[in-house]
DNA sequence: GTAATCACG
DNA sequence: ACGTACGTGATTACT
């Protein structure tokens, strides 16, 4: 056995390496005490974050408690990984920092399933999100080990994983080499391997005392963990990636941004991404700015909006308007911009990140948001262009499937007339069924309920508009002026829209002062219907409405996932996105399947319904947006 | 690392 | 009393 003592908040620690048979038995007696006693940490060390790539390799697996450390060297195979997999399915329980990640990588490379997993895991990741969701750019700590361990264990821990990327220059490796290359024996490798789950297991009895002080709900915990397993089993089955079609739109793409930087070129701008270039170039051809046309830090915009308008071309449409002459080379940066940018974030990413059998893995991380937003990355799928086909025609339903989208009609303004008590919200809600049809065409909808609440039968899709504008408004925690500065509404109709609609729905400025007012007594934080912990910034207090809303919002997501898994509907689940759920579904059973997704996302929040429906396109995700496929 | 930009709900 | 637009991820340029 090589042993490294090592010291955490003053008290002697072991990590021990086993080198043979009678260590690894020596491990194993450990491993039965130590788990008797309580749950044990667990970690891995792999060679990178491709979980799916055939050249993936898992290095270690490493166990421990608040003193001891064992680190397996699984690479070795034979009894080591052996071993390993005996206390991975020894039915204990594990506390895993962000569990999801080593959950992928033993299911696929140790042969130990997530369902297995999962349900005899506490991931310390979670805890330290349900006691304080914030980025570090956002004045939080983070969720990560290294900033949580200086605080809650030991100021003067090892940033293990940070320390380890110098470990790597000096042996010639690079922070994306090093995870694979270093040697399996190296001593500070094996180190902070072991110092990983020492700190996990501490970190985790520090955070329950922390959690059982501010009172945060056990069954919260619990949710958390179970909306956890059900994203990393969707990350496992992934998304067919159609992998010729996407070769091609990539090629293509790559030939458009260059035939269209050559034509930029022509004006003496050789890189379409550099502001300064497209600045200058367009101040010699006489272009001119409006005063609001500025970066935060003073310089003349060049974004999408300012090139559109010097290309005479619709924002929104992109067709040309005739009100001026085109400025060709306007029009080459942005189709430049457009198809590079597609390119490289989109079927690059999903060429460069697909596995073997021809499928992405996305990263689902099912609490990321200071609101408990979901986020997903590698590739971002929720971030895929909604104007165009083309990108989301890449991926595909299940061979014999096609793909579905349950979404929720307006979720948060339903949210927010639950949680202000909203009456008139409420009972348009209630009753959105039994309208006349020509009253609502296309289905109830709050924007005309309310242009009608307001004007009378005779509100106009004109009146809609600022009422809908107004609505998010509202549930951004925003003023006239910024809503009339999106929507391009004349700033003083806006005012009278906002004043029209705090009359009919007076209960919504009510809570938020409410709200604030609370915050204001308590820290700072407002805790939301599910018992989630809301940080407000002292000088943003009003974005508390919009906390409230998208954390709800967020959490009606997370129920809907956990119904939906009773429901046996699990394998079908392809991706959270916000208010909607992607599906892959039998092509013969989509009225079955219809009626069993429903049935998950429709319910009742403090009175209000909670709707969502199923709509069913082709093979491709495109199809659903206009795509033949 | 920060700023700017652009993609989404 | 007044008024505040919310939350993300990824890429590229630049210091």
């Amino acid at each position: 056995m090589i042993t490294y003592p090592y010291a955490i908040a003053g008290e002697p620690v072991k990590v021990h390496i086993p080198q043979d048979h009678a260590d690894l038995v020596e491990f194993r007696n450990w491993f039965i005490d130590a788990s008797e006693r309580g749950p044990v940490a667990l970690d891995t060390e792999t060679t990178g974050l491709d979980i799916y790539a055939p050249s993936y390799r898992l290095r270690t697996v490493q166990f421990g408690d608040s003193r001891v450390a064992y680190v397996i060297h699984y690479e070795r195979g034979g009894h080591f990984a052996e071993t390993a997999r005996w206390a991975l399915r020894s039915g204990r329980k594990f506390q895993i920092h962000n569990a999801p990640f080593d959950w992928a990588v033993l299911d696929r490379h140790a042969a130990t399933s997530i369902e297995s997993l999962a349900p005899r895991t506490i991931d310390t990741r979670l805890k330290a999100g349900l006691v304080d969701p914030r980025q570090p750019q956002d004045g939080g700590r983070g969720t990560a080990l290294k900033p949580l361990a200086a605080h809650y264990i030991d100021a003067a821990a090892p940033d293990t994983q940070g320390d380890l990327t110098a470990v790597f220059r000096s042996l010639g490796l690079t922070k994306s080499t090093g995870w694979a290359g270093i040697p399996l024996d190296h001593p500070t490798y094996n180190l902070y391997a072991g110092l990983d789950v020492l700190l996990t297991s501490r970190l985790d009895v520090a955070l329950d005392r922390e959690l059982d002080a501010l009172s945060v709900r056990p069954r919260l915990i619990a949710y958390e963990h179970e909306i956890a397993r059900i994203c990393a089993v969707m990350q496992r089955t992934g998304m067919v990636l159609d992998v010729d079609y996407t070769q091609t739109l990539h090629d293509s793409l790559i030939a458009e941004a260059a035939e269209q930087e050559s034509a930029a070129a022509a004006y003496g701008v050789t890189n379409v991404n550099a502001p300064a270039q497209l600045r200058e170039a367009l101040t010699a051809m006489g272009e001119e700015w409006a005063a609001d046309e500025r970066t935060p830090s003073g310089m003349l915009k060049v974004d999408k909006a300012v090139l559109h308008r010097f290309a005479d071309l619709d924002f929104a449409s992109g067709t040309p308007l005739g009100t001026r002459v085109a400025n060709p080379l306007a029009a080459a940066i942005l189709r430049s911009k457009r198809a590079g940018k597609w390119a490289s974030a989109y079927t690059g990413t999903f060429l460069s990140s697909a596995s073997a059998e021809g499928r992405v893995h996305p990263f689902i991380n099912s609490m990321q948001a200071r609101t408990g937003r979901m986020s997903i990355t590698r590739p971002a799928l929720q971030t895929l262009p909604s104007g165009d086909s083309m990108i989301r025609r890449a991926l595909l339903a299940d061979e014999g499937h096609v793909i579905a989208s349950c979404d929720f009609s307006a979720v948060e303004m339903r949210v927010l007339a639950a949680l202000a008590d909203v009456k008139e919200m409420k009972r348009g809600f209630q009753h959105a069924d039994s309208y006349p049809k020509d009253e609502y065409p296309n289905g109830f909808d709050i924007h005309m309920f309310t242009a009608r609440l307001v004007k009378g039968a005779g509100a106009t899709k004109a009146d809609r508009k600022m009422f809908k504008g107004a609505g998010f408004g509202k549930v951004y925690g925003g003023g006239y002026r910024g809503v009339a500065r999106q929507t391009g509404a004349d700033p003083e109709d806006m005012r009278r829209t906002f004043a029209e609609y705090d009359r009919v729905f007076p209960e919504i400025k009510r809570m938020s002062n409410r709200w604030q007012r609370e915050a204001y007594e308590t820290g700072m934080v407002h805790v939301s219907l599910t018992g989630r912990r809301l940080p407000l910034d002292r000088d943003r207090a009003y974005a508390v409405v919009n906390y409230a809303c998208q954390s709800v919002a967020r959490d009606v997501l997370g129920q809907s996932l956990i119904n939906l898994d009773a429901a046996g509907l699990t394998p079908n689940l392809r991706l959270p996105i916000h208010d909607e759920g992607l599906f892959s579904v039998p092509k013969a059973e989509q009225r079955e399947y219809k009626v069993a997704i429903e049935e998950c996302m429709n319910f009742d929040l403090l009175g209000v319904p909670i709707t969502a429906e199923c709509e069913f396109g082709g093979r491709s995700w495109g199809s659903l947006y206009g795509a033949d496929y």
